[in-house]
DNA sequence: TATGAATGAGCGTTCATTCAT
DNA sequence: GATGAATGAACGCTCATTCAT
């Protein structure tokens, strides 16, 4: 059977990652999300009570994805691999990034500035990148691995945005390379 | 003499740049800068066309006042002591970092997804920037100088991003740190 | 032997008769309805074809109750012990009163405005309440007992609604001792 | 010159007043209220920021017109003069309370259910006829004048239930008989 | 019969923009 | 030029009612 519940609730997630990203939290109206996600406007208040719900529900799934792509990596050997492994996808998705920024970033951006709960959301998932890139550094034996893993997604946020300004995914690809031979460099596993 | 039509054009643009930075672009209105600049909404459209307008005036302060900066360390007599200084200023603004980024940046991040002119407006600004980091990098004589000087802005609008999400002006400083001495480490004067 | 479709129409009744009394006709929805007789939303449909037709049945129910109760004051042997009986009830839902008022008549000042049929029905719910009342001024041989019922019904209706409006059982309470007075001082039975 | 902003607001709250009463406070929209007083739906949020305020000032609208009633009673000499005029002014109404029961009564009979503030508002409006038939019977000498002055007003409350749920002018009138019956009746002035 | 889900019209409200003076 | 007021097109959200199973 076809489009059952769950089926919706995963389209409007899925449509909300994807609009609100693209256009950014505030330009973009329920009817955008409802209708990208083939869900009559009326219908995405039965599964999400407000629109910062359906914000937050986005950030999840953005945080889900997140875990999905780290946690493929965790059948590479080495924690150095793991990171360049996390580079190799950010270098992917640079046409994207010179388009709409990074996913988490750009929406980041626009809920720190809130005091609603939202930006805790925002924290939360960031958080999540950040810990991660951390725990690869501490495997590498890493004492500033939480410096480490600041400084390294805050270049990947930096150039993201960088890449989004200028329109031009070459930026992303110079600047992961650097990061690349930056690990490489790096003393540890 | 009382307020001049000059005075109020310059209110209007400070309390733009002001507030569409602190709140964004799309949660801030007219009326909110008219408050902020006291005055009459009515009064806005005889500056300013339209909002956009106003936003993009607002983007043209930051140019302004970013030039102003790097003006102003030009009095020092070498590069790097010129790059240093501009840490140095990133630093000492930290605070509002933490709870509303970076000016250029976290408005950036909502013009670099549209598609109508403003976007380039913020290319406009974020370039000065970079221009001028690289020309520095230039005068120490590193041939990779506009890499270096996307790199070293890159990392400051994603630190910038960081301390606003986790609201934490110490990430600020740490990875201001970083820089300082990387910069101490690159060859060239 | 489990909750029978009876059970689920007398839920419902009794739900609507007491939600549409506390939060008055228009502030209540079906689902506050249907969640107070824990019946599912859609299941209200089959026993009842429209809200206005479960406002009917709440108002129907009062009918219902203000019968049991004058059926149990006939026990009573005469028309002046029923009266005060009538009166000793009110006293008692004093506290009701002061938060919502009295049942029919608060039901009754938002139907009254209406002409579709349900200011009929309040008006028989209301006729019965006069149509008891007079027939005690009549057996107490009073020519103008209709006149002497509506007096008091609308001295009750009135009170019940300052009581409400004020927020204050006492002055329910001061105005049924008047009223007591007042019938004691009656000629007749 | 015709339509100052002073004409726009009050033909605002004079709709609201109107409106409000006729057709009952949830049943109303602002529409309604904009159509009524031929203002722009839009404009109406610029004299009132919510529809309570409306509602409020619509209240406030009512306690204007009775004290305009009261006062114009001053120059009758004696209290009981006055009550009889208050009476008699019902009594000229009594077509309109057939049709939409009292003004104050039935939005007080919606207010006072709820816990926003309205309810204090109706209760503020109610005050104010109370205390000014409590003032005639304090000057008539009665010691229970508050207690006369709410029998009085309840009296006045019901029968105007009361003529609107019967559609029946003729009951307001025959009530307002008795009453004028008991004034006359009492002890004083 | 029973029910969660769907639907769409409409509500209160906001706001960029325009108008009248 | 200056200004309070006007305007109307959305927007987020609610809800009576209907549908599909």
């Amino acid at each position: 059977m076809a489009r059952t519940q769950v089926d919706k609730r995963e389209r409007l997630v899925a449509a909300a990652a994807q609009v609100l990203y693209e256009q950014g939290v505030e330009k973009t109206t329920i009817a955008d999300i409802a209708r990208t996600a083939e869900v009559p406007v009326g219908n995405v208040y039965y599964y999400f009570k407000t629109k910062d719900q359906l914000v937050e529900a986005a950030m999840e799934e953005q945080a889900r994805a997140l875990r999905a792509m780290t946690d493929a990596f965790e059948t590479l050997t080495t924690p150095k691999a793991r990171l360049k492994a996390l580079l190799a996808g950010w270098a992917e998705q640079r046409e994207q990034a010179a388009r709409f920024g990074c996913p988490t970033g750009s929406m980041s951006a626009e809920l720190g500035k809130r005091d609603d709960g939202l930006n805790r959301t925002a924290a939360t998932v960031m958080g999540l990148l950040v810990d991660w890139v951390e725990r690869q550094f501490t495997l590498m034996g890493r004492a500033d691995a939480r410096e480490l893993a600041v400084s390294l997604v805050a270049s990947y946020q930096g150039i993201s945005l960088l890449t989004n300004v200028f329109a031009d995914p070459a930026l992303m690809a110079g600047q992961l390379r650097r990061l690349q031979d930056w690990i490489d460099a790096l003393d540890g596993g």
